[in-house]
DNA sequence: CTTCTAACA
DNA sequence: TGTTAGTA
């Protein structure tokens, strides 16, 4: 179901690929890696691994730098995406008040042997759904 | 031959 | 950003 997103993150392009993908230098690319636009992997012996998705990340700085966008602007919009779903990682993971009441209230019946189990049909999902 | 880091007539 | 030097 996520194989495509899977081979999206694999790195595996060397920085000349990525070059002729996205019509950059390849001190441009270096560059901005410096500024934390983009974080390539290493290996072999300390050469950059780029993902495909890497490259749309490329793709798309050369956009916000044609909108005018430099260097730091950019980063302040991919800080505040990753801020936000970090953000909703956590409200996943969050029971509200009347989540935790239902919970309790259940596990009050079961103690009190007064309904079977397997008969649970209003059962209060641990998360909620996005 | 390709990539890397550091540096600048 | 370009470009070059000296490596790995």
């Amino acid at each position: 179901m996520r194989g495509k997103e899977l081979r999206r993150s694999l790195s595996v392009l060397p920085i000349g690929t990525v070059m002729k993908l996205t019509s950059l230098t390849a001190r441009q690319i270096r560059y901005y890696e410096s500024q934390k636009l983009i974080f390539p992997q290493r290996s072999d012996g300390n050469r950059r691994l780029y993902s495909l998705a890497d490259v749309d990340r490329l793709l798309e700085i050369k956009d916000y730098l044609d909108d005018g966008l430099n260097m730091a602007g950019i980063r302040e919009v991919y800080d505040q995406k990753q801020r936000e779903s970090e953000q909703r990682k956590n409200q996943d993971h969050q029971l509200t008040d009347d989540d935790v009441r239902k919970i309790l209230h259940d596990e009050f019946l079961q103690a009190g042997g007064l309904k079977t189990p397997s008969a649970q049909q209003p059962q209060a999902p641990l998360q909620k759904p996005l």
